[in-house]
RNA sequence: GGGGGUGUAGCUCAGUUGGUUAGAGCACGUGCCUGUCACGCACGGGGCCGAGGGUUCGAGUCCCUUCACUCCCGCCA
């Protein structure tokens, strides 16, 4: 028997009547009658609620205690009376009357209150986050995770993954996000970088033969957060596999994804076998590639309609005859909308940088004729048009955005989600998954206007990889695949080309020559040229995937000890200055500025 | 690097058109209360109104600068 407890703050029921036990925890809340005394004791496993009265010793003592003091408390089960069952808790048949208590750790003045659910300002949960994850909320999350962790491993181990770790301290790798530098003492003026993801290593096991490896791995990179995207480190489960197409990958994850889902909520799976939407599909109707298939809208291509004598918006065939294109999202019957939905969308689209929206809806008297402040300039005929390409009928609105390609896709994709929120079109109770194939391989830099890998360099081509046309690499399409839910990434993967020479064919198109790779890549080069099997893998992101199963719009409510925006650690005072002689020994000098 | 939002008591927030001594709930302190479970009631302590500058007879409130937190864009093979 534990010196602390009998039993935790979870665990007593009707059975353990009229027993003497011992509990230890915190005090969670104190209700005082002046004669008789309520305490809530809370551990990790629930909360017990505790009686005292004033006969008894410990009475002056508990009344004072402030929250969150940890207490001993020993005394006896009493099973409550029927008016007084506390349904909400486990242990809301019982209380324990207190005998006796001993104060275990004492509490200052508490910079945040911990029983309640209010919401907190970010920098007093991060500095004080031992207190915030007392909390019930956040507590419950960091044990999902846990919990979903643990069943992933196992789920993995079962489908004959093996687990194994590999380097923190590695090389800096040129393509890619911001490396985290650490400076070699042994070495001087050299660094280690920290992994952007185990990328070559994984590829390395492969050709070491282990045929299935997975990790929960974590992968460090110096880019800005976001409220997905946690400044610093994040998790993946990393996984790699040998002698498979993309097919086997995708049988994999959707395999475990079904089940970890299912498991860990009961929102419904809207597709079993996830949709696959090639790349180019998913910009033309979505505007993105990350597409959330909960929103039922679409992006229709409207440019041709422009083009024709009988519509009469100038401003649209202006910018037409500059390359600028037209595409529109319809929402369903929205024409009896007020007049503010229709303007609050074009105040949004101006906020998001964009020219604004321009918008009618289709009626119908005798002849089919555009409403709203652009309608008038549509023929009936090329109204018809516009239905017959976006399926839009009579008390549809149409909402229209011209410019080049990459703006139009890009606000498009913004008001899809805009559009769909405003219209509550979104059913918050399901998992909408979809894989993003067919990447291009490569892409034109848009400042530069050099060609450079688009995602990975080391996937592999597709078509004859013998006779690729490496004129026109922008053509070249890779097994390169993401996959999706919700709107949200949660990885990408791909098939790894293992050919040695092709890679040196296609590094050189985006500007790498041989010898260049042969120091930048040199492990994973040199492991291709030994007898290196096909293989390919994918990396889902462990943080967003537990954020989707706790309902979090917020990496940090998943993650015990995060970061600000900022990359600080509020908590640890991290990053921190160091000694001089640190410095001194890793031959660093800081520059003031 | 750029844009938006927020900043008032330990915590969460109100504070009107610029106008007396800056308020509430929770927490904390004192007192009352034997069945509460966000217990109740009374009283009390607690404020560099993020910081600096300006306008004004007068600034929590208006203007400028700056800092912190946050959301977004860029960035994230």
């Amino acid at each position: 028997m534990s010196k602390f407890r009998t039993h935790t703050c979870g665990e007593l029921n009707i059975k353990s009547k009229n027993t003497n036990v011992s509990i230890s925890g915190w005090l969670n809340k104190k209700r005082d009658h002046g004669n008789l005394l309520f305490l809530d004791l809370r551990d990790n496993y629930g909360i017990t609620q505790c009686v005292i009265d004033k006969e008894s010793k410990s009475f002056k003592d508990l009344e004072k205690i402030p929250l969150e003091t940890v207490l001993k408390i020993n005394g006896t089960v009493l099973q409550r009376s029927d008016e007084t069952v506390n349904k909400d808790l486990s242990t809301g048949e019982i209380e324990v009357k207190i005998n006796s208590h001993e104060i275990l750790g004492l509490t200052k003045e508490l910079p945040l209150p911990v029983f309640t659910d209010q919401e907190y300002s970010e920098e007093i949960r991060l500095k004080y986050r031992f207190l915030d994850l007392r909390r019930k909320k956040i507590h419950k999350n960091i044990i999902l995770r846990s919990k979903i962790i643990s069943f992933i491993r196992m789920e993995m181990e079962k489908m004959g993954f093996l687990e194994f770790q590999t380097p923190i301290l590695t090389s800096s790798s040129p393509e890619g996000a911001r490396d985290f530098l650490v400076p070699s003492r042994l070495n001087p003026g050299k660094f280690y970088a920290l992994p952007q993801a185990p990328q070559q290593f994984k590829q390395l096991i492969m050709v070491s033969g282990f045929d299935k490896y997975f990790q929960i791995a974590p992968c460090f990179r110096d880019e800005d957060a976001r409220a997905d995207r946690s400044p610093g480190e994040f998790y993946q489960l990393d996984i790699e596999m040998s002698f498979v197409d993309q097919n086997d990958v995708f049988n994999v994850i959707e395999k475990l994804m079904t089940k970890v889902f299912t498991k860990f909520s009961t929102k419904k799976m809207l597709y079993e076998k996830f949709p696959r939407i090639k790349y180019s599909e998913a910009l033309k109707t979505y505007g993105s590639d990350k597409p959330d298939l909960r929103n039922p809208l679409k992006i229709y291509d409207l440019t041709d309609v422009f083009t024709r004598d009988d519509v009469k918006f100038e401003i649209f065939k202006k910018l037409l005859k500059k390359g600028s294109i037209v595409r529109g999202i319809v929402t369903k019957q929205t024409i009896d909308q007020p007049r503010s939905f229709f303007d609050n969308i074009d105040k949004w689209a101006k906020s998001e940088g964009a020219s604004g929206l321009a918008y009618f809806s289709i009626e119908k008297d005798k002849n089919i004729s555009g409403k709203g402040p652009i309608g008038k300039f549509f023929s009936e005929n090329a109204l018809k048009e516009i239905m017959e390409i976006s399926s839009a009928e009579i008390g549809d609105s149409i909402f229209l955005a011209c410019g080049p390609i990459k703006e139009v896709e890009k606000i498009l994709s913004l008001a899809r989600d805009k559009l769909a929120k405003d219209l509550n079109l979104i059913d918050e109770n399901t998992f909408a998954f979809c894989w993003i194939v067919d990447y291009p391989m490569f892409e034109e830099d848009d400042q530069t206007k050099k060609i450079k890998f688009s995602h990975n360099p080391f996937s592999m081509p597709q078509g004859d990889i013998n006779n690729l046309n490496l004129s026109k690499p922008l053509d070249i399409k890779a097994y390169q695949y993401d996959i999706v839910c919700n709107g949200i990434e949660l990885s990408s993967g791909a098939i790894r080309n293992h050919i040695p020479d092709l890679m040196y064919k296609l590094f050189k198109v985006a500007g790498y020559e041989k010898k260049e790779v042969d120091i930048k890549f040199s492990g994973m080069i040199n492991a291709l040229s030994y007898g290196a099997p096909p293989h390919g893998g994918i990396a889902p992101g462990i943080d967003r995937i537990v954020m989707l199963l706790a309902g979090e719009k917020n990496i940090r409510e998943v993650t015990m000890f995060p970061m600000n925006q900022n990359a600080q650690d509020l908590m640890m005072n991290a990053p921190s200055e160091v000694d001089q002689n640190q410095l001194k020994e890793l031959n660093i000098e800081i520059k003031k500025k």
